[in-house]
DNA sequence: ACCTGTGAATAGTTTCACAGCT
DNA sequence: AGCTGTGAAACTATTCACAGGT
């Protein structure tokens, strides 16, 4: 296999993905790169490489076919089959996780909860089965779960994140404000604290403002 | 004002902004660009540049201090003062958000949550100032709120993102799949959409799988 | 010995331009 | 007329290398 595939050129794929889901059911069959360039804001001329990027698509001369794209996305990317996911830390963005009903429409089930709090998990009433943290390693290992998502306070990040790796999953979201590293390579971490992106909006609004006088 | 700032350089100095912070704490008083790098998972040349492209910080020879990194950053990046922050859709993740303790923390206040259901606006307990989804513009105006945190599900997205925009918003953080486009260039749009993150994990180790066979 | 600051080199990504198809 | 596919050009970002300081 010849080139891989940049993370930003795989973060755009995933959009474009998104967006084939709404379009497929509209009326128009066909779409262009560059309305699929107006919807993401991105340029068209970026869209049609990163299509083609995954080895080309067949199409030819006048727009893509939707189902057809999508279905080609779905396959390359992997996202033809569902995943299982571990929600750990059950505070209140992780119980809003669990219950986060367009996960399973999408493909993600989540398959455990993990909080070290004995109370809360007698407390919290889900279908979603419960387990001590100090389990996550053998729970993750026994239920074959891929991904984990960590609603923990920062503290107790990387300690979780070690014990998801042990277990084996190939990737993780970390809401904690705490930036995980994943020591091996084979395990992609995306870092998305809320209070980091706020600062990010404010200071790029102040650097703009600066630039420009 | 010479040379804009990227943003993957904007977004390394905000996480270097909260090492700092946890750093602060310490005994030691002083850091390395390397020590940086490996906490952060970057190249140390990387965060060398990133310092000093916002004017040298007059450090030098043998690492920065701690605190006064910290306050230049500070002001740097507009983080020495308190924003003013609304939530527009208070179901589960959105009131979440709003219980948000680490916010108030950060310097992000949060003044105004918004929804279009009546019911959920009487019903909800919270010091937060409540109003209906019709008022966006307006209050976002009158209480001259920064930033924006979308909640909402996705078909309301865009009209949300707009309404707030009207109100004068200059940034927007989007936990909807939608990803929303902002008319104007001076408003910033951080689109972080939990089932697209999960669909990144999974197509990255697809394709990095496939990259290695 | 270990550190920062920074011009130069390298690598990588995006944009352009146009050939070829429908 | 409008579209895709793609090599080449332009641009941007990262990494290197080393001078200079502590």
């Amino acid at each position: 296999m010849a080139k891989k595939t940049s993370t930003a050129s795989i973060e755009r794929l995933c959009s474009l993905y998104r967006a084939l889901i709404e379009l497929e059911g509209q009326s128009d069959s066909r779409v262009s790169s560059s309305k699929l360039g107006k919807l993401l804001g991105i340029a068209p001329h970026n869209i049609r490489k990163d299509i083609n990027s995954l080895g080309e698509q067949g199409e030819t001369g006048a727009g893509y076919d939707v189902g057809r794209l999508k279905t080609a996305l779905e396959k390359k990317l992997g996202l033809d089959h569902t995943r299982r996911v571990a929600v750990v830390g059950l505070g209140r963005l992780g119980r809003a996780v669990l219950e986060h009903e367009q996960l399973a429409e999408s493909g993600f089930d989540i398959v455990a909860g993990f909080d070290s709090n004995i109370n809360r998990l007698e407390t919290i009433r889900t279908d979603v089965r419960l387990y001590h943290a100090d389990e996550i390693s053998s729970v993750v290992r026994k239920e074959e779960i891929d991904l984990g998502i960590v609603t923990v306070p920062s503290k107790a990040a990387q300690e979780t994140a070690d014990r998801l790796i042990r277990g084996g999953v190939t990737g993780i979201v970390n809401f904690s404000p705490k930036v995980i590293v994943s020591g091996r390579s084979e395990v992609t971490v995306s870092n998305i604290d809320l209070v980091g992106r706020l600062r990010f909006l404010t200071a790029r609004e102040k650097m703009t403002f600066e630039y420009l006088s």
